[in-house]
DNA sequence: AATGAATGAGCGTTCATTCAT
DNA sequence: GATGAATGAACGCTCATTCAT
C-alpha cells in the first residue's frame, strides 16, 4: 500500500510535468519548450524530469496522446447523447469545438507532433497507442452514421462510404482549427465568428449528405444547449 | 549581357537552394532542416547559402511564399474556367488538389511556418506578401461565389455570408490535404481513396449550400478532365 | 554545509575562469580571447563555462569590475596611511603603481573594455558598478586632496578646484602606465625606469601645485618603503 | 608620365581607403570594422581594397602611421615657434591638443593598434615606421627641453633626465586624451573642461620642473593665441 | 586592373543527455 | 530517488581572404 502512495504521487508529477510542458509550448512554440524551461517550472531538477520521460519527445508524445485521449472521451459522451442520429452528430461536432476551445494546448500540441517529423525517435508503443486513439474517435462517428443509415435517417449514395463522411466531417473541422489558429488574415477576410462559420459548414456537409436535418434553425441551437447542459456540464463549469 | 548571365545564374541558385531547403523539409521537417545540410546538398559553402538568404527563417519564408504564389497562380487559372459557376468552383476544387498533389513540399513548407512560431523573426514585408497571397487565394474563390449568386446558381440562407462559404470550402481542403500528409491511420480506417473523400465531401458541401449541381456523377468527371486537359496541361505533363 | 562546498567549488571556478581569461587577455589580447580557449585551458567544456557567464562580454566585464574594485581597495588602504597629507598622496601613488606591476592583467582588461565597444552588449547594472568604482577612486584621491587643502598643505590658484588636480594626477598615471605597456620605444627612448619617471614627473606636478613637499629627497624613499612596508606588505610578499 | 597620373591615382584611392577605414573606426571601433563595409563605402570591390593592402591588419597600421605621421608634423611645426623654451613647449603641447581634436580618428587607430594585439601579424618595415615617428615626436620635444636648459630657463636636479621630463608630458597628455575618450563618469566627477584641466596639470608639471614660467596668466592665452594663428592656421581654418 | 561570388575556418551560443554525489 | 554540474555535438552566422572571370 505504501507503494501504491508513491505510485501515485510518480503519477501526480507526470502529469505535472505535462501540465508544464504543454503551458510552454502554447506559450512558446515547439522551439521554446526545452528541459531546462521545464524543471525551472516544475522546481524540479532535471534528473528527475529524466526519471519520467525518457527524452524530451517522451514527454511531447505523452502530451499527444492525453489530448487524443481526451478527444476520445469527449467524442464519446456526445455520442450517447439521447436523441436522433442528426442530433448525435451534432453533439459530437459540439464536442470537437469544444476540444479545441477548451484544451487548445492539446490541439496545438497535436499539430507540433504532426507537422515535427517526430516519429522516428518514438517507440513503436507510443505510436500504436496514438494511431488506436484517431482510429477510436473516428469510430465514435463512424457508429453514429452507422445508426442513422440503419434509423433511416440517412442514405449514402452507392459509391460513398460511411467512412468517407466521417473522413469529410474529420476534415472540416480539422482544416477549421487549424485556420483558426493560425491565420493572420481571418478577420481581414470577413470571417468574424469562425467557429460559427464552422457549424455552418457542417451543417451544409450534413444536409448535402442527405442527412435528414432538423426541423429548423432553433433546434440547432436547442441541441447544442442541451449538449451543453447535459453532456458538458463540467467542462464548461471549469472554464 | 555578361551581367544578365551571372544574374541569371544567381537567380538559378537561388531557386536551387529553395529546392533543396523544400526537399530536406519535405523529408526531415524543420527540425531536420539546417544551413549545414543544405550546403552540403547543394555542394556549396555555407557562406554561399548566406549571400542569397540573410538567415534560416528567410529560406523558410521565401519557401511560404514560392508556395502560396504557386497557389495563387493555379486558383486565378481554375477561377477562368469557362463554364458555369459550378464547374469554376469545382475547377479550383481541382487547383487545390493539384497543388497538394504536385507540390507537396510547397504544402508541408507552409504547414511548418504556420505551426512553427517563425513569425517574429520575419520582416513585415515578408509577413504582408504572405498575407495577401493568402487573402487573394481567398478572394478568387469568393469571386466565383458571388458570381454562382448573381447568376442564381446560388442561394445562400439569410445567415450565411459568401465568406462563410470560402471558409468551409478552405477548411475542409486543409483539413482533408492535413490528414493526408500526418495521419498514419487512413488506410486501416478504410479511406483508401482520400482525394476522392476529399471530392464528395466538397460536392456535398456545396450541394448543402445548394449550390445547383451539375446533372450528373458523369459530368463531375467530365468537368475535372476538361479543367485537367485545358487548364492545367502543363502542370500534369510535368510530374 | 555540504551545500556551502559545492558553492565554494563553484565560487571557485568563477574564479578560475576569469583567471584564464586575463592570462590569455594579457597574452593575446580582446582578439585572442575567445569561449573555446578558456574552456580549452580550463580543461572543461564550453557549456560549462557558459553555466557561469551568460555571454564573453560578462566574462571580460567582470574581469574589469575585479580590476577596479582591486584598484580601489588599494588606493582607500593608501589613503589611510598614516602621515601628513603629502605622504599619503604619495602612498596613492604607490597604490596606483602596485595594481599596475602586480596587476597588469587587470590593468590591461581594463584597457581593452574601454577601448573596445563593448558597452552595448553590457548590463546597466555592470555599466554602473564600473562607473561608481571610477569614481570611488577619484573620491578617495579628492578626499586627500581635500585634507591638504584643509590642513595648509596645499594651496591652489582660484581658478583650479581640486578635481583639476586629482585629474592631473590621473592623467599622469594612466598614461604612464599606457605608454609602458603598449610603447615599443621606450629603452630606444632612453627610459630605463618609467616608473621611476612617473614618480618624478607626478613629484614634479604636486610640486607645481605648491603642494607643500616632503623636506628632502630621503624622505620620498622614506615614504615609500613605509607605504610598502605597512600598507602593502601582502601585496609584495605573495609576488 | 601616364605612370604618374596612374601613380596619383593609386595613391588617391590608398588615401581614400584609410579615410573610409578611420570613418568606420571611430564609429563603430575595431569590431564594426570590416572588409565588406570599407569595400561597400568605397564603392569599389574587396578585391581591389585588397590590392593596396594585403590584409586587414595593414590598414590598421596604416592608419597609425598616417596619425603619428601627422602628429610629428604637427609637433615639429610648432616646435619652430619663434619664442623662448617655455613657449615652445607650450605650442607642443597646443600641437598635441589639436591633434587629438582635429584628428580624433587617428587617435583612436592608434589606441586601438596599441590595445589590440596585431604586431604580430605586421611586417617589421611598418613597425620600424612607427617606432621611428614615435622616437621623433619625442625628439622633438625633448629638443626643446635640451634648449632650454642650454638657455638656463631650465635647471633639472641631478637625477633628472631630459627625457623623464619628455615622458612626464607625454604621459599627462595621453593619459588625459584616453580619459576624455573612454570615461563615463568625466561630468559627474566634476570635470566639465578636461582639456583646460590638461593644459592647468601640464603648466604644473612644467612649473614643478622649474621651467621658468611666463610671467603670467595672461601670458599664456597669448601664447596660444599666436601658436593658433601663427601655426596652425590652417588646421583650424578646416575644422 | 577590377570584380564579387565562393570559401571555410572560426565564433558565440544552445540544449538534450549523463552521471557522480 | 533527487540533484544539477558537466558535457559536447550541433547550430546559426561572420568575415578575411582567394581567384576565376
Amino acid at each position: 500500500m505504501t507503494m501504491t502512495r508513491k505510485q501515485r504521487e510518480i503519477q501526480a508529477r507526470e502529469a505535472q510535468i505535462l501540465e508544464v510542458a504543454r503551458d510552454i509550448l502554447l506559450q512558446d512554440g515547439y522551439l521554446g519548450l526545452n528541459m531546462d524551461r521545464i524543471a525551472v517550472r516544475m522546481e524540479y531538477s532535471k534528473g528527475t524530469i529524466y526519471q519520467h520521460f525518457g527524452c524530451k519527445e517522451d514527454i511531447i508524445l505523452a502530451l499527444a496522446n492525453l489530448a487524443q485521449e481526451k478527444r476520445l472521451q469527449l467524442f464519446s459522451r456526445a455520442a450517447e447523447f439521447r436523441g436522433g442520429s442528426r442530433e448525435r452528430v451534432t453533439a459530437i461536432g459540439r464536442a470537437s469545438e469544444l476540444f479545441f476551445e477548451q484544451y487548445p494546448y492539446y490541439f496545438k500540441a497535436e499539430q507540433i507532433i504532426r507537422s515535427a517529423s517526430l516519429w522516428e525517435k518514438t517507440s513503436e508503443e507510443r505510436r500504436d497507442l496514438m494511431r488506436r486513439c484517431e482510429v477510436g474517435c473516428l469510430a465514435v462517428v463512424g457508429g453514429v452514421v452507422r445508426d442513422g443509415l440503419a434509423q433511416g435517417d440517412l442514405e449514402l449514395p452507392p459509391e460513398m462510404s460511411p467512412e468517407d463522411l466521417v473522413f469529410g466531417m474529420w476534415s472540416c473541422h480539422l482544416g477549421a482549427f487549424s485556420i483558426i489558429s493560425t491565420s493572420q488574415s481571418l478577420p481581414e477576410i470577413g470571417i468574424a465568428q469562425p467557429v460559427a462559420a464552422l457549424r455552418l459548414a457542417t451543417t451544409m456537409l450534413l444536409d448535402g449528405y442527405r442527412w435528414r436535418p432538423l426541423s429548423s434553425e432553433h433546434d440547432y441551437s436547442a441541441v447544442l444547449n442541451r449538449v451543453d447542459e447535459e453532456v458538458f456540464h463540467d467542462e464548461l463549469a471549469t472554464a
